[in-house]
DNA sequence: TTTTACATTGAAAACATTTTCATTTATGAT
DNA sequence: ATCATAAATGAAAATGTTTTCAATGTAAAA
């Protein structure tokens, strides 16, 4: 029982291979009746038509490339879900990319994007660099490939079309906060590698820092417990933090262990606020405060905008900001 | 600026579609005159074969569908990323198939797959169903598409080839480690939700119980952090509770932090354990003691069975079982 | 020199759709 | 009843490859 071809259903139907072909794409210009007819013989073969030949004759492939950068991050991951979900109402399907393996360059996967054929780019990467972008909008200009960026932007460019929070207001709000409960020695705990969207929180810290007359001060970490249990254990020494925004949930925990280690209190002697509101955030104890990033949505808007682009609709905002929210649990008064 | 076909390399090049074809799919039925010419217009013209034609005149896709049954699990994310690095070495593209979404049946979600023509299936669905498992079948047997079970099997059927851990074995020697330490009211915090998995799990527990004569306990929670709270509470009003083994970390943490709640310390009133050894196992406080999966192999390991398969290699060993170990933190004594 | 075998090449079929264009059928207006 | 128009359908071309089979050229063997 190979598999069922539209030449099957045109002959069990008793009608030509155009009108199966029109019933399955275009119903409205077939008769109710024949329609009708075709579709249930459609549905008794378990007919579904060939992608390749479909994709060959239509010239469009109906499948988004999404390209991420490691998939373990609790962020990307949740993505995926918006993105899929959405992707199946429009009927895409989604050609996975991570780029994280040493032994292929990103150009390199790039190119083998295009030679698949997508109809559109998803693209999570929120360690942007120049050199990709640029090599993006040089995809985006020769191919005519629609690209949309996810849970990252570039700034002072909408060339390539974005979906993303106001990281900037976030990191003052959630800095704000702490500041309002009368701290005044508040520390930002960052990443060692620039990422653009990290380098947007820090601006939102520095400028609720800045208007509150206080003393900035960031600290850079690796993403790593161990290494950052010795750094943060240093902190304690001879400092008198009173309050701690992290770029990331995870970070947020490691740090606050540390101080219960130090046997400092949180949340009477210290502060703390994390970012993304991940399922960590609600397994530490205390429960932690944090900027909650609607981290599905922005999957899922992002996929929409590449629908829209790769439909040719027109698109009016190019640079989407999804709201965030503050939420207060334990960690902060 | 259209794309440059095999036609336009044929003709720059003077020779036929064949010739061209041959110079880059079978370079050594081609003589080295040729050949060169051909891939030095090739070059030229920036020519990349097109994916669809190639598609449906080879009948291969070079493209493996990967069924998942939701991204956001920290499990399913990390084995995506060993999946995607091997299928890289061996030029495989990635169709990815979130089953989670409502409006859609997995029957549908298969037969998607079947038309994606993709040269075989990575199933990571653990909580896979006899009716689930008989589709499969069907699918492997009717069309001839390889189907490697990845993290989960199904037992006393080697029909379909699958890469997991001897569940039962680490659920049994974790249990074990609790009652080595003298505990003597171990409880299973399992799954509402029925998943091959966990049975195993269970049967470890229950094995390792009955061996030391004692009282076995399965609570099975949803997997939802706030009803479990709730839950867990009522454990401490009458119950004597001395370890707890749980079926995935989150639970176990969950767990934990409601004993703190009620002044139950740990490990000395209360050993817990958890299974996978995720990120959240190295960011409790005190650390968790769990099994410790190698997740990233188990989708390594899949995607490598799988190439095989496609490439019709012999495969002695249809039902691999990768090595597990149990990670001795704070949570136990 | 002739034959044989093999390497090299090209013509054309096959792959399974979509889409264009022509034809037939139905509908409504006169 | 007739004509004009619109709706419904089918035939066939187009999509860009791979692959089979036949034809040609070439080197080795007889």
């Amino acid at each position: 029982m190979s598999k069922a071809t539209i030449y099957d259903v045109a002959g069990a139907a008793r009608v030509s291979l155009a009108t199966v072909s029109r019933a399955i794409n275009n119903p409205e210009k077939v008769k109710p009746e024949t329609r009708d007819r075709v579709l249930r013989v459609i549905e008794e073969l378990g007919y579904k038509p060939n992608a390749f030949a479909k994709g060959l004759a239509s010239r469009k492939s109906t499948t988004v490339a999404v390209v991420v950068p490691d998939m373990s991050r609790a962020s990307i991951a949740e993505m995926m879900n918006g993105i899929a979900d959405i992707a199946r109402v429009y009927k895409y399907s989604i050609l996975l990319y991570i780029l994280e393996s040493e032994d292929a360059s990103e150009e390199d996967i790039l190119r083998e994007i295009i030679a698949a054929q997508v109809d559109g780019i998803l693209y999570l990467n929120d360690e942007i660099t120049e050199s990709q972008f640029e090599f993006l909008k040089t995809i985006k200009n020769t191919y005519q490939i629609p690209i949309v960026l996810t849970n990252t932007y570039y700034p002072e460019s909408d060339e390539i079309p974005s979906v993303s929070i106001d990281y900037e207001r976030a990191g003052y709000e959630i800095t704000k906060k702490l500041v309002d409960e009368g701290r005044n020695n508040i520390y930002m705990l960052s990443t060692v590698r620039k990422y653009m969207v990290n380098d947007l929180k820090e601006a939102g810290y520095l400028r609720a820092i800045n208007e509150a007359g206080l003393e900035p001060h960031v600290m850079r970490t690796s993403g790593r417990i161990s290494i950052n249990s010795e750094h943060f254990n240093e902190y304690f020494r001879d400092n008198t933090v009173d309050g701690v925004v992290a770029v990331r949930d995870s970070i947020a925990i490691s740090f606050m262990n540390i101080a219960f280690e130090n046997n400092v209190s949180v949340p009477e002697d210290i502060g703390i606020c994390g970012f993304q509101n991940t399922k960590y955030a609600r397994l530490a104890r205390p429960q932690l405060s944090c900027v909650d990033v609607p981290i599905y949505d922005l999957g899922a808007v992002g996929m929409r905008l590449l629908t829209k682009l790769m439909n040719k609709e027109d698109v009016v905002e190019r640079e989407v900001k999804l709201p965030h929210s503050i939420v207060l649990r334990k960690t902060t008064k």
